[in-house]
DNA sequence: TCAAGTTTGATGCAGTTGCATGGATGCGGT
DNA sequence: ACCGCATCCATGCAACTGCATCAAACTTGA
């Protein structure tokens, strides 16, 4: 018997997934139809933008886009091979290394930016008002 | 210039999809600790305890879970193999079938619905109080 | 200073995903 | 009855995922 697990628990909960599910699926779309990469990698180029010296550790990524280990490896890969980021020694550690974010990296982060921006316009901003969505932001961090 | 997308809308849509993984990652672990297979599985099998005599067409499951098709297919060849659903072929339609639960399905649906309770208890209900849960869940609902 | 244990990051592997395609059936108009 | 087009489902393929493992480098404690 969970007391805690009321009814309206159930529910929040089951469009919580639902929800997120399909409005996933219409930004990655949007982002999709203008050629831009999956949203991953906006993340992690927005993530690098904003740490000290445009980079950070592979471990630090991790942490920060709650992304399992071996998936960042990769991830990293991939965006280094399309010239995005670039892996630099880190002389502290000698286990590590940098991610660094490229002028490309910077570039192609900031062209996405407005198409992101206008999708969550699209299909969040245009569904609540500014109360309700401060609403929905403050329960929302209230569950982690 | 979008005025629909204001500050509240993105944190909003940041907080969503970061809460989602989150909890999608621990409910689902919790079920996992307990040998059952992923959350999808048991959507699947609820669609189908709730459809008339038990079974759906496929195309019906994928507007329902809003499964790509092909992703639909597999899925049901798995729970099949695994013995939870049952392929039959649909007289109205040659080119249809009906995907139906067999005993096994049922009451494995059965015994993974107690600890999928829990879960949402643990990791919504006991963080939001009744209220809160309707007026998360009903904000959500908007976004559709 | 060294052994034991931990942390970091890469990789083999099997499972899953989405996309594009294909074959079969159904349906609508002539 | 037929042709063209839509719908239903399966499948080849390439990409991506998580898990387990590994090697290298750091850290701790005696």
């Amino acid at each position: 018997m969970t007391e805690s697990c009321h009814e309206a628990a159930v529910s929040a909960w089951v469009q919580l997934v639902r929800v997120e599910q399909a409005l996933l699926a219409r930004v990655e779309g949007d982002l999709k139809a203008h050629g831009f990469p999956p949203l991953t990698w906006y993340d992690v180029l927005l993530e690098l933008s904003r740490a000290e010296e445009g980079r950070l550790r592979p471990v630090e990524l991790e942490r920060r886009l709650l992304l399992p280990q071996s998936n960042t490896s990769r991830l990293v890969d991939r965006m280094e091979r399309d010239g995005l980021v670039r892996r630099e020694a880190c002389p502290s550690d000698g286990r590590g290394q940098w991610v660094a974010l490229t002028q490309d990296g910077r570039a192609l982060r900031e062209r996405m930016w407005p198409v992101y921006r206008d999708a969550i316009g699209a299909h969040v901003g245009a569904k609540l008002d500014k109360a309700e969505a401060a609403t929905l932001a403050r329960l929302l961090a209230k569950l982690l």
